[in-house]
DNA sequence: AATATCACG
DNA sequence: ACGTACGTGATATTT
């Protein structure tokens, strides 16, 4: 007896998608979640089952045009993913690949087919074996030959179910299913059954009278409310039964023995699996199959360099001047100290054998050798490529070298194929998206550079990294390319690059003995903080520890605990703020937590940092963000205080070069333009247009008043539900926020739609076109996948709908942030200007200016930020400038 | 290494 | 019934 296994290739396929997450995906960005989980359901089913043949079913409905849906059929599911869509291609090739038959037919789904088929194998005396997370199915099983592998959930948790199985799963028996399920519905399909009858009713109904028939012609025996539901949906039940019960007549024809299974294409599934990336299932099905397959071409590829170590200069010319002649940039590799001077650098040769000159720091300062590198890094020679290029670049400064030369940064570049991977180390990315890999020396894996006599391996490394660069950057190039995002990264991230190079360089002047002043004063604060906290705690306890501020607050004080942590009550600022009234404690330490995150952060913090020349030099990063925002670390230069006055104060402590003076430039209110310029709101565009205060004009909108009478309590809130919204804010949100009721916070968000309706349109279209392509994209095609939009937790998944809302409005604002730092750079470099800038913070920008100076550069920076980018509403940017960046305040 | 808190846009 | 605003980075405490 031959046993045949009888897969619905859409729910399983379905199933696998949900289960497993989107950013399954090949280094050429195919998502393969879905094809993954079904092909490995399929080798599992191989290897478990041994099946002799095996039929996979797909659903094909009748062509539809949409005017002819009813409106109730398009409300009744979610639109398939388009990234689902995709892989049901996927699917069929593989299993044309495995010479698994695919059947679909017209008008029918996969189950008519499958039961159909089924049927069939039954009668001529095999096993059925039907494997689906469909339920409709169950109606098939048939002791001893048609039995059901149902899928519960995920890949992998099956139940096989026979007659006695499906009796005892459902409670009926497997003919009887279509009637119970017709009771029942299924809000799985969205089909409703009749009201108040759940599984347990219809199971005992339709045990009780044998079917439909019989429970309507005893219905007057029910309690008199499912009498009622039972004569009122009488219809509805018996469509749904029509519904329920799978044709067995599907006009299927195909030799049974085409699904004997057991024989593959190899040449076909070599390509295809290594092209889906499926490295371990290839492995699998090998096991699986009695003649095992072919090894992979795709196994990873092992690179090593040759070193070339140039011991004099003469011998470095002369091994570079030829270079010159090449078709492609060059590849670098590097190395630099904690100044940022190169210690070595590394120049790939020759791809062809992997030769890698590396010149050591006592040659770069070789005035010829740097001429000969010179060709390449200017502008206008063959150009480099290399990773982390703003690190190399400072480098390169050093020497005298420009940096104009840059073609591929592969950090960069891989920052924006895929901006929410995180750490961009070159091995990680040589294996992603070229399937090779590095021998690298043990002391280079363990992280640690050997800068002592055993110099070769740390020159062997960089010989390497110049090796993986020269493999990534055609293949980076040609996938921004593919996805159109070679302007972002040509005109912006790339230029970027060079400019915050230089930003980093020059840092920013601290008055020392100001900011000394004011930690010295802090301490004295905390201190007096402290004593006056433990006065009134009425022991010594340390303020700082979360943990024993609990037990003093809400042990020994008994004060009302506001909401909890992970660990215990929360003793945040908001939930203080709210017990204040209830000890005199409270007040003090509030007081105490913002004079000691000032000092400890700030004051001692900031000093810590600070070099020799009294200036701060933060790192500038540009691969971090999700959003396409910059961030700054060591320190962190974005978050220096401005909302309290004590706070404030520190900018008085950030300072020009003597003789000139900052000028401070940011972007009017850019989120909320951004909104309505992507909304494309009427009321909100024209809002801007008028010039007049946003967040009156917001106020008057939703309170439905008159400018002149918005109140500051009405303006405040306005600003609130403003910005809340680019969050994805809800009412609860906002009503914590405003200290109000939930139902009333509500009430505001409405009037706030009301107002402006596009608003909520352009958020909803937001969230359901990245369920579609699984990614967000701002107007100037920065990318951000979002794969948690279809997580199987609710959570989760509302989490990542509120990326998907924020992300395009704080991503176009952050393009159009750095379209203006790169502007106001190359002006400054066009005017030959002595100013220069020193700092951005996400909209702002902070220039040293010349005293001769002042005007050009103003107007010139207004221009470059204003004329950023063309939206439906202007850009407008306050200036403002002073002798500090506190005073430099409009 | 994880957690809580808080600084900024 | 549950959870509830996006994006960062630094500090101090606790595990």
């Amino acid at each position: 007896m031959a046993k045949v296994l009888l897969l619905d290739g859409n729910s399983l396929t379905y199933r696998a998608f949900f289960a497993l997450p989107t950013d399954m995906a090949t280094a050429s960005g195919q998502v393969t979640n879905a094809v993954f989980g079904f092909t490995s359901m399929l080798l599992n089913l191989i290897k478990d089952q041994n099946p002799d043949g095996i039929v996979v079913a797909f659903d094909r409905p009748e062509p539809t045009f949409r005017h002819e849906m009813l409106p109730e059929y398009k409300a009744q599911r979610d639109p398939t993913p388009e990234l689902l869509i995709q892989q049901f291609e996927l699917v069929r090739e593989v299993l044309a690949a495995l010479k698994v038959p695919a059947v679909d037919l017209v008008g029918f789904e996969a189950d008519d087919v499958l039961a159909t088929i089924a049927t069939e194998v039954a009668e001529a005396g095999d096993e059925a074996i039907i494997v689906t997370g469909d339920r409709d199915i169950y109606q098939m099983v048939r002791d001893p030959l048609i039995k059901v592998l149902y899928n519960r959930r995920g890949v992998s948790d099956y139940s096989l179910y026979d007659e006695a199985g499906i009796a005892e799963r459902t409670g009926v028996t497997p003919d009887l299913y279509p009637q119970y399920a017709a009771l029942r519905g299924d809000p799985s399909d969205n089909l409703p059954g009749v009201p108040g009858v759940g599984e347990k009713t219809a199971a005992k109904l339709i045990n009780a009278y044998g079917g439909l028939d019989g429970i309507f012609e005893h219905a007057d025996e029910q309690t008199p409310k499912l009498r009622q539901n039972l004569i009122e949906f009488e219809d509805r039940a018996r469509r749904n039964v029509d519904a329920m019960v799978l044709r067995k007549d599907a006009p299927v024809d195909f030799d049974r023995s085409s699904s004997d299974w057991g024989v593959v294409d190899v040449k076909e599934v070599q390509r295809l699996f290594e092209l889906l990336e499926f490295n371990s299932l290839y492995e699998r099905l090998s096991d699986i199959l009695d003649d095992a397959l072919p090894t992979l071409d795709s196994e990873t590829a092992v690179l090593e360099a040759e070193l070339i170590h140039a011991t004099s200069p003469e011998e470095c010319i002369a091994a570079l001047i030829p270079m010159k002649e090449q078709s492609q940039p060059l590849s670098l590799g590097w190395i630099a100290d904690d100044d940022g001077s190169l210690i070595a650098l590394a120049v790939l040769q020759n791809v062809e054998t992997a030769e890698v000159l590396v010149i050591e720091h006592a040659l770069l300062e070789d005035n010829d050798v740097i001429a000969a590198l010179s060709s390449f890094t200017a502008y206008g020679g063959i150009g480099f490529d290399a990773h982390n290029a703003k690190e190399l670049t400072r480098g390169l400064r050093q020497l005298g070298l420009v940096e104009e030369g840059l073609r591929v940064d592969t950090a960069i570049a891989a920052y924006l194929l895929d901006p929410t991977g995180g750490r961009y180390v070159l091995d990680d990315l040589l294996m992603r998206y070229c399937r090779e890999e590095l021998v690298r020396s043990e002391t280079a894996n363990a992280g640690q550079l050997d800068l002592g006599g055993g110099g070769d391996n740390l020159f062997l490394d960089i010989a390497r990294d110049a090796l993986a660069v020269s493999r990534l950057a055609p293949t980076m190039l040609k996938l921004i390319d593919e996805r159109s995002m070679t302007w972002l990264y040509e005109e912006l991230e790339r230029p970027l690059i060079s400019v915050l190079s230089r930003m980093e360089d020059i840092g920013v002047g601290v008055d020392v003995k100001e900011l000394t002043r004011m930690r010295d004063h802090l301490v004295s604060e905390v201190q007096r903080l402290e004593t006056a906290i433990h006065g009134l705690a009425g022991r010594e306890f340390n303020v700082n520890s979360t943990k024993q501020l609990r037990e003093v607050l809400f042990d020994e004080l008994e004060l009302t605990p506001q909401k909890k942590t992970k660990t215990g009550y929360s003793t945040d600022a908001a939930s203080l703020e709210k017990i204040r009234d209830q000890h005199e404690v409270v007040g003090v330490l509030l007081e105490y937590r913002e004079v000691e995150k000032l000092r400890s952060t700030y004051g001692q913090g900031l000093l810590e940092v600070t070099d020799e020349d009294d200036r701060i030099r933060a790192t500038f990063n540009q691969t971090v963000a999700r959003t396409g925002r910059l961030s700054s670390e060591d320190p962190n230069l974005h978050n220096i205080p401005v909302r309290t006055p004590l706070g404030r104060e520190f900018r008085k402590a950030f300072v020009p070069q003597s003789g000139y003076d900052f000028l401070v430039a940011d972007y009017n209110q850019i989120e909320l333009r951004v909104i309505a310029h992507l909304a494309e709101d009427p009321g909100l565009i024209e809002a801007f247009e008028t010039g007049q205060d946003i967040h009156n004009t917001t106020a008057a909108s939703i309170f439905g008043v008159d400018l002149e009478k918005v109140n500051f309590e009405q303006r405040s809130r306005a600003k609130m539900v403003s910005y809340g919204l680019a969050y994805g804010m809800e009412a609860y949100g906002l009503g914590q926020r405003l200290g109000i009721g939930t139902s009333e916070a509500s009430e505001i968000l409405d009037s706030y739609f009301e107002a402006f309706p596009a608003v909520r349109s352009f958020m909803d279209d937001v969230v359901n076109k990245t369920k579609e392509v699984g990614y967000t994209e701002t107007i100037f095609g920065r990318r951000r996948p979002i794969p948690d939009l279809v997580a199987p937790n609710f959570r989760v998944r509302q989490a990542a709908e509120r990326q998907a809302m924020n992300a395009p409005i704080q991503g176009l604002a952050a393009d159009i942030f750095k379209i203006a730092l790169v502007g106001i750079d190359r002006s400054l470099t066009e005017m030959k200007a002595q100013s220069r800038l020193v700092l951005q913070v996400h909209d702002e920008v902070i220039l040293e200016v010349h005293p001769d100076e002042h005007q050009d550069v103003q107007q010139m920076t207004v221009e470059q930020m204003s004329g950023a980018a063309d939206l439906r509403v202007p850009l407008e940017v306050n200036l403002a400038t002073g002798p500090t960046w506190a005073q430099a305040k409009a």
